[in-house]
DNA sequence: CATGAATGAGCTTTCATTCAT
DNA sequence: GATGAATGAAAGCTCATTCAT
C-alpha cells in the first residue's frame, strides 16, 4: 500500500531493468531483483503490490518520462514536418541512451502475460495521443490529406519506429540508431514511391 | 519420437490453438490442451517430444506456407504497385481467416522464450526476402528511389502491417481487417504527406 | 495367467537380462525389454503378471538352474572338503560364464524394491539349504566343530563368495574369477590365522 | 546452496531416515519427508540442493565417522587378534544402535543408483584401508600367513560382517547383533574346520 | 495369440508472497 | 520500516498396464 516512496523505489526499478536485461524476462525472479537492488525480498512488497506491479511501474516510470521529453522538444514554432522529425529522433535517441532499457521494453517485457501488456498499452496511449495531435494539426493546415485514417497512420508510425528499434536491439545495438531518423522520417512522410502517382 | 501422423496429431494442435487463444500462453498447460483435444495427458507425448514441440509444430503447421501462399498470388505480369497491394491483402486475409490463430501468432506465441522465437523468425525471414525482391524490382524499374534503404523499407512495411494486425487482434477482431489493405498500401507507397516535397 | 509357456517366455527373460545389464535396472522399461525381445509391449503380459514378475522369474529361472548344477557335481563319494571346493568353484564358474547375468544378479537386481528382494531371498534359500546340508554333514563326521553356528557359517560362506563376485563385476569382470576358488576355499575353511589357537 | 545449518537441517535428515526405514527407498517422496519433518516441501530446498542431496547428506552425516569411531577404539597396545575383535564388535554395535539407520544403510540406500553409491563406496574405502592395515600388520608379525591375498581377505571380512548385519536387519533386528561378534571373529580367524589341515 | 496406441496416476522442483521478529 | 526463512500450489513428463482390434 505505501507505494512510491523513498530511494528504494527507484533502486528496485533500476535493479529490475538490469536483471531483466541481463537474464531475460523469465529468469528475472523477485529474489534476484531484490538482491540486485540490495534489499530483502520482503522489502519489495513494501513498495510494490506484486511482481507485475514492478514491471508496470518500471514501464510507467521510464516511458512516462519518455513521452514528456519528446513533448518538451516539440515547440509550437516548428513546422509539422520538423515536429515529426523531432518525434522520431527523440524516440530513437532515448532508447539509444540506455541499452538495458531498450532490451527490456523492446524484447523482454513483450514476453509478459497479456494483462501486463494491456497495461503497457495504456501507457503507450500517451505516445499515441501525441501522434494523434500531430496528425490532426497536419490535416488542419493541409500538410496531410483530410481523409487520412488517423488510426492507421498512427499504427504505421509507431509500427515502423518500433520495428526499427527492435531490429537494432536484436542486432545487439551495434549500429547508430538515431542516425536513421532522417531516413525513417522521409519514408514515413513521402512513402516508398519515387514519384507521386498519377 | 516425432511420430507426426494420425488424426490425434491435428486434434492436439487444434486444441492447443484453442486453449492458447482462450486462456493465454502462460495458462496453456499440457493437461488443459489434452483435455481440450479429448486425449489423455500421456497421449500428447506420443505425438510430440515435449510441450515446446507442440507449439513449434503448431506454428510450422499453420504458418509454414504463409509466405508461399502470398508468393503464389504475385504473378509476374503485375505492376510493382499491384504486387505490393497483393502482399498486403493476402497477409491480412490469411490472418483474418482464423481469429484464434491470429490471436495465437500475434500475441500469445510472442511470449515464448525459446526455439519458438527462432522458428517465428525463420518464417519471417522468408517474408522479408520476398519484400526485398519486390523492393529491388521496384528500384530497377524506377518505381522506387535508387537510394532507398532496403532494410529500413522492409522494417516499415512489416512493422506497419504487423502493428495493424496486432491492433485488430487486441480490439478482438471486431472490424474488417483485409479491407484496410488499400489504405495501408496507399500510405506505405505514398507516405503521409498530401503533396510531394520539392 | 497363462504363465510359463512358449519360446517367447525365454526370449523375454533373456531380453530382460540383456537390457538390465546394458542400461541398468532403473532404465529397464517394459517397452525396452519388449523391443529387445522382439515382441509387443502387451505380449509381455501374456507371459508375466507384471514387471516384477519378469524379474522374479528371471532370477528363479537362472538361479534355479544354478543350485541344481552345483548339486549335480557334488557326488556322495567326495570328502566334505572337496564338496565345499566344488560349491565355490561352480558358484564362481557359473557367474563367470555369463557376464550379463552376473551384472544383473550382483548389481542391478539389488536396486529393486524390498519386496522383490524378499522373493529373491526365497529363491536363495535353495542355495542356503545346500550349504546347510554340507555343514551338517561336516559336523556329523567331525570335520566341523559341533558348536558351529550354522546360520553364521552360512552367512560367512555366502557373504564372502558374494562379495568376491560383486567386486569382480564392479571391476568389469576383467580378471579370472573361478581361479580364486582355491584361495577362498582355504580361507573359509582354515581362517586367516597362520597357526591354530590353543 | 549448501546452507547446511540450523535445526531444520537435522530435522529433515532424521525425517528422511524414518520415512525411508518405514516406507522404503522408492516410497520416500520429498513430500512425505517434509511432512514427517514438519516443514513445507519447499523448505527442504532451502537446506538441500535436491532429493539426492538429502540422501547423500544423510549418509555423510550418519556414517561419516563410522570408520573413525572404530579406529579410535583400536589402540596400539592391543594384539592383532583383539584388534579384529574390536573391529567386528564396533562395526556391529554402531549399526545396532539405530535400527532405522541400519535398515536405511543396509537395505534401502543400496537401491539408489547414483552418486550416492559412490559416496557409500567412499566410506567403504576407508573401512577397507583399515582392514588392509590390520592384515599387513598381522602378516608382519607372523599372525597371518605371508601369502594371504589381502584383497580376498578383505572381501571375506567385509562380506561376512555385511551379510550378518543384512540378515539381522531382514529379520527385523529381533536378536542381539553385537553379541555375535565373538563367534564371527572366531570363524573369520580360525575358519570352519575343527582341526588344522596337515 | 499378438499387437501397440492409449491411459493417467504420480513426483520433483520453483518461486511469488507472507509474516514473525 | 526492514528482514529473509518459510510456505505450498502448480505443472511437465514417465511408464506400467490395459484392451479394442
Amino acid at each position: 500500500m505505501g507505494k512510491k516512496k523513498g530511494p528504494k523505489y527507484n533502486q528496485i526499478i533500476d535493479a529490475a531493468v538490469k536483471v531483466i536485461a541481463n537474464h531475460g524476462y523469465h529468469q528475472a525472479q523477485v529474489s534476484k531483483i531484490a538482491k540486485e537492488a540490495g534489499v530483502a525480498d520482503g522489502t519489495i512488497y513494501l513498495y510494490f503490490e506484486n511482481k507485475e506491479d514492478i514491471l508496470t511501474s518500471l514501464f510507467e516510470e521510464k516511458m512516462g518520462n519518455f513521452v514528456q521529453i519528446i513533448r518538451n522538444q516539440i515547440t509550437e514554432d516548428l513546422s509539422i514536418e520538423d515536429k515529426f522529425l523531432l518525434l522520431i529522433t527523440k524516440h530513437l535517441e532515448q532508447l539509444e541512451q540506455d541499452h538495458h532499457l531498450a532490451i527490456v521494453t523492446q524484447l523482454e517485457l513483450r514476453q509478459s502475460n497479456t494483462d501486463l501488456r494491456l497495461k503497457i498499452n495504456e501507457i503507450l496511449k500517451g505516445y499515441l495521443v501525441l501522434v494523434d495531435e500531430l496528425l490532426t494539426e497536419g490535416k488542419s493546415n493541409g500538410f496531410f490529406l483530410e481523409d487520412l485514417d488517423n488510426r492507421l497512420a498512427r499504427q504505421m508510425i509507431f509500427g515502423t519506429i518500433d520495428e526499427v528499434v527492435t531490429n537494432w536491439v536484436m542486432k545487439e545495438c551495434k549500429y547508430d540508431l538515431s542516425g536513421l531518423a532522417v531516413s525513417i522520417h522521409k519514408m514515413l512522410l513521402g512513402g516508398l514511391r519515387s514519384k507521386p502517382s498519377r
